[in-house]
RNA sequence: UCCGACGUAGCUCAAUGGUAGAGCGGGUGGCUGUUAACCACUAGGUUGCAGGUUCGAGCCCUGCCGUCGGAGCCA
């Protein structure tokens, strides 16, 4: 028995035999020579086969992809070797000879993709997102953690709406209608007042028939909760959170944002402090004519990148044609299939841009900011941006009213840069709940127990939620939230 | 619920209304340093489903189903 080892530890085993254990991501073959490519969740590294090793030779010759394998062998430092070192295979244990897999390492469409996303997380780019995933939730429960904050489980199972009746699942409870949470944060106000500061992460569930690329119907929200906190501290809070986050996703995970694709550039600019914006000033703005001038320019541009775009693929169409050696064609055509999808893509946004900037342009002080007006706004500054005090007819029960001739609310969302939009919901609280909870058509019964908390030493408190799968695609810099969860929840999407 | 695009081999895509093809993947054979290897041969199709127009439909029309993107709503 040789010792184990893993892929990423390999290099301190050079010159010894070692056994690894793991998945056959791939193979070459040479005649006489194979080269395997293996896989362990730490790491890809080569294997080499020799005809000499018949045993070893006829157990892995036709092995398919993702069978599940132990190689015994030397560890020797090879600059052929992709990571820098190789073992030169002695011994081979197929623990399991799979059949054909579907995932090839050509181009696949995402339909596809998705209907086997059981098999697409062994892929690099999946299992690179679930990584950075881990560190921001990680980062996220140190960071309240270290700042005194207590972490409180509420439920899943709730007796009635949290925000807002039209969007949540129903669930059969021995006969009565009960839902799936949209958020903790009644149940956290509560524990607020016990503990003083507190948070929740957990799953929520919205039944919103939102088919878009921010959209998922089971999504994770981590939400904090302090007592005698005021909006400004709730900002001052979230403003720290996300510094955070951004600064321990660089520190960790520059390798994996690159092979990504993420510029890194925007992410380093992410410094406290964050523009803040009320309401209104963005209402203003988005009707102004300069934002009208920004879409067009951005829109002048989008058709200058897709132009190039069309050049580039034609270029490259020409150049395929011309083509002999098939490798070369291989790679042209991966090329050629990259940029279809950008350009793909570039046109479906253009096509939206007009609607937008309409959308924009008629924008009435009262209605909620849409996807596309905080895409227009995120677009406008390089750090997130803070946009504050809401009209309150737009805004749940639940948050402090500035009283005026149109009620405006002690509110705050957090809009990701680079047109990525809201990544967090937050406000200080309402105190006096009744009145609140009858402005919006609720039944103060229903309620009950959360007006308790404002029957015995209600003080001044705030909170707010932010979406990890919004957060992440950001970091990432991903078109989709859906690459972000490891078995995402779609509107027409349950399997697998 | 509404608007738009798409649906061809296991996968990614071609195919003026006129004989359904390529590459990858699979199979067989060859090659001792490959890097999404390469070379030769090979199997693989009810063109999403149901109607209609036409001498003739993958292509045109209608309906349905599915996927994708957007609006409303939202983290």
């Amino acid at each position: 028995m040789h010792t184990s080892t893993t892929i990423r530890e390999l290099g301190e085993h050079e010159g010894q035999v070692v056994t690894l254990r793991g998945w056959l991501a791939g193979r070459r073959s040479g005649g006489k020579i194979l080269f395997l490519t293996l896989r362990d969740g730490t790491g890809l590294c080569q294997a080499i086969v020799e005809a000499q090793q018949a045993d070893a030779f006829a157990a892995t010759e036709k092995l398919p992809r993702e069978s599940s394998l132990s190689v015994t062998g030397a560890v020797r430092r090879d600059a052929r070797a992709a990571g820098g070192f190789e073992i030169a295979v002695q011994q081979v244990a197929v623990l399991h000879a799979g059949g054909e897999f579907p995932i090839t390492p050509k181009p696949h469409g995402i339909d596809f993709l998705m209907e086997h996303r059981h098999l697409w997380l062994r892929s690099r780019r999946p299992a690179t997102i679930l990584r950075i995933r881990h560190t921001l939730i990680e980062t996220c429960r140190t960071f309240f953690n270290a700042r005194g904050f207590t972490l409180i489980d509420t439920p899943i199972l709730s007796p009635g709406a949290g925000e807002d009746a039209q969007t949540l699942f129903p669930v059969d409870y021995f006969g009565e209608t009960v839902y799936l949470t949209q958020t903790g944060q009644l149940y956290l106000e509560s524990a607020c007042m016990a503990l003083g500061k507190v948070y929740c992460f957990g799953p929520t569930f919205r039944a919103e028939k939102s088919k878009t690329r921010r959209h998922l119907t089971e999504f994770w929200m981590i939400e904090p909760e302090v007592a005698f906190a005021e909006l400004g501290d709730v900002m001052a809070l979230a403003e720290a959170l996300i510094c955070a986050c951004v600064a321990t996703v660089l520190a960790r995970h520059e390798a994996d944002l690159i092979a990504l694709g993420r510029d890194l550039e925007p992410l380093r600019r992410v410094q406290a402090p964050f523009p803040r914006m009320t309401y209104s000033e963005v209402a203003e703005r988005l009707r102004s004519d300069a934002t009208r001038q920004q879409i067009e320019t951005e829109m002048a541009q989008e058709r200058r990148q897709l132009q190039a775009w069309i050049d580039q693929r034609g270029t490259l169409e020409l150049k395929l044609a011309g083509t002999q050696r098939t490798w070369e064609q291989d790679k042209l055509q991966l090329e050629i299939h990259a940029l279809r999808t950008e350009v793909e893509d570039l046109e479906r946004d253009l096509e939206n841009r007009p609607r937008h900037m309409e959308l924009a342009a008629s924008f009435t002080w009262g209605k909620d900011l849409g996807g596309s007006d905080e895409t227009i706004i995120s677009r406008q500054f390089e750090r997130p941006v803070f946009v504050t005090h809401y009209p309150a007819e737009a805004k749940a029960f639940y948050m402090k009213r500035v009283p005026g001739d149109r009620p405006v609310v002690l509110n705050m969302d957090l809009l990701a840069p680079e047109g990525y939009g809201e990544i967090i919901g937050g406000s200080q609280r309402v105190d006096v709940l009744e009145a609140a909870i009858r402005d919006k058509g609720l039944k103060p019964e229903d309620y009950d127990w959360y007006l308790d908390l404002r029957r015995y030493g209600s003080v001044p408190h705030g909170g707010f939620g932010l979406g990890i799968e919004r957060t992440l695609t950001w970091l990432c810099g991903l078109k989709h939230v859906r690459e972000t969860i490891p078995f995402p929840r779609t509107l027409g999407r349950m399997y697998p």
